[in-house]
DNA sequence: TTGCTCCTCACGTCACGTGAGGTGGC
DNA sequence: TTGCTCCTCACGTCACGTGAGGTGGC
């Protein structure tokens, strides 16, 4: 029998993963001194360890390795399976990752737009019409504090919006959705940002699939920040751009 | 001014978040109340926290985030750079993985080999010549305990060993190097592990690149393991595949 | 007596998630 | 008074690395 130092020796491990490896349960000592505490290790846990080993090699967690490595073999398989599905997922987001970094590093982006998930949101407002997105810095300035728009598409000519307003108006009903996001801070025009926030996302494929939510806000200080929040999907333009927005009666 | 509940549902993060970064002095609140601790934040603090959210979706930690944000741009191209590399190097590390576990799904191995470094030996050693490698067990026998034998390449034909002894012989220096190491448990037969071994380099374009220690171990039960170890390098197999072994005096 | 080996805590890693238990303003 | 929001601990994640401080056998 050996000492922990001989068997960690042997299988090219450090003694602090044998010591965690007993703490966990997935391999005992063969007998454990009651006096010095000392593990004792013998071949059978050799064997073990080394096939404990060869399974983290394949990427199994010592957790799904502790469920499996005295189950049948069908369950080995099939945490593997799980295993490598997760692991072209991560692979894959991290693929993402290097090429929005590598993208950035060859042009350096003013702002930086991000994707994620927004949920529902129910809003009280009043539509109107305007010929210019700059027209609506009036009716912003008019509500003095927060206010928001929706606008389809990317700006261009006559449109419509709608603006929160405390009362009256009709609530608006926005679903949980896909979107790109990205604060404009104050000093950089919220139509420039939005013209480039477009030309982002047609460069990487994502098309816009509803109404564009854009947040002005002022602090106490009077500093300015937008908001602004695009949904998006996956795939080129479809024939109709234009989702209706269900008005709710107040 | 806003409260921490307005800022995290406006740049879509969540309280704990914000309470972190401003544990870890990566975002400050604008104010904190002196008596509730409630934070307030205004929008410098939302286009903080939205760059902070666009570097950590290129792949920056937030360490590097914190040593970069308010730092030239050359800090954060250096940063990203580094950054890139390593995600590139986990993917290949993952991409590793999950090839290693999709072949074991396609066709399940006896053993487990893995590919590590191991450190430097230093043994004492007698030189034979046997005709087969089963005549070695008999000099394991003569030895009792632990023995170790070095092979040149495949096993065939009359080939020379060294066994370790307790004295005498010579003392022969390994250095560190790349080995594919397994443990052959019992019931499973060397000589077929070995060459099974082999045929697991060769699929994986690995080649022998030194003498190949094979461990033979009996604990106090009487239950027999084998560890083979191979030194190996990538590549084809070079032209001298048989690598002198210095013998140093005793 | 001096090395060497072994032991048990216990903190740190990374970016938060998830309660527990309590407080402040409408 | 009842919700809602906010607060501060403090444990858990994953697989160990890295000391700190102490003991056992040659």
């Amino acid at each position: 029998m050996w000492r922990i130092g001989r068997l960690a020796r042997l299988a090219g491990v450090s003694e602090r993963t044998l010591r965690h490896y007993d703490r966990i349960g997935l391999l005992s000592p063969a007998a454990v001194d009651g006096v010095t505490g000392y593990r004792w290790y013998g071949t059978a846990e050799l064997v073990r360890l080394d096939r404990i080993r060869g399974l983290q090699h394949l990427g199994l967690s010592l957790r799904l390795i502790a469920e499996t490595i005295d189950a049948p073999d069908s369950h080995l398989a099939q945490a593997l399976g799980e295993t490598v599905a997760t692991l072209h997922r991560d692979i894959a987001a991290l693929s993402a990752v290097a090429a929005r970094a590598e993208e950035y590093l060859t042009t350096p982006a003013p702002i930086l737009p991000q994707q994620t998930t927004v949920p529902a949101r129910r809003l009280r407002v009043r539509h109107l019409t305007v010929a210019h997105p700059a027209e609506l810095a009036d009716h912003c300035a008019a509500d003095a504090a927060v206010l928001l728009t929706w606008l389809r598409g990317r700006p261009s000519g006559e449109f419509t919006a709608a603006l929160t307003t405390a009362r009256g108006g009709r609530w608006l009903a926005l679903p949980a959705r896909t979107a790109v996001r990205v604060v404009v801070p104050p000093g950089t025009g919220v139509v420039d940002a939005g013209r480039y926030l477009f030309d982002w996302l047609h460069h990487r494929g994502l098309t816009v699939c509803g109404p564009t939510l854009e947040e002005h806000l002022v602090d106490d200080d009077g500093d300015r920040a937008t908001v602004l929040e695009v949904p998006v999907q996956a795939g080129p333009t479809p024939p109709s751009t234009a989702l209706p927005l269900r008005a709710i009666p107040s």
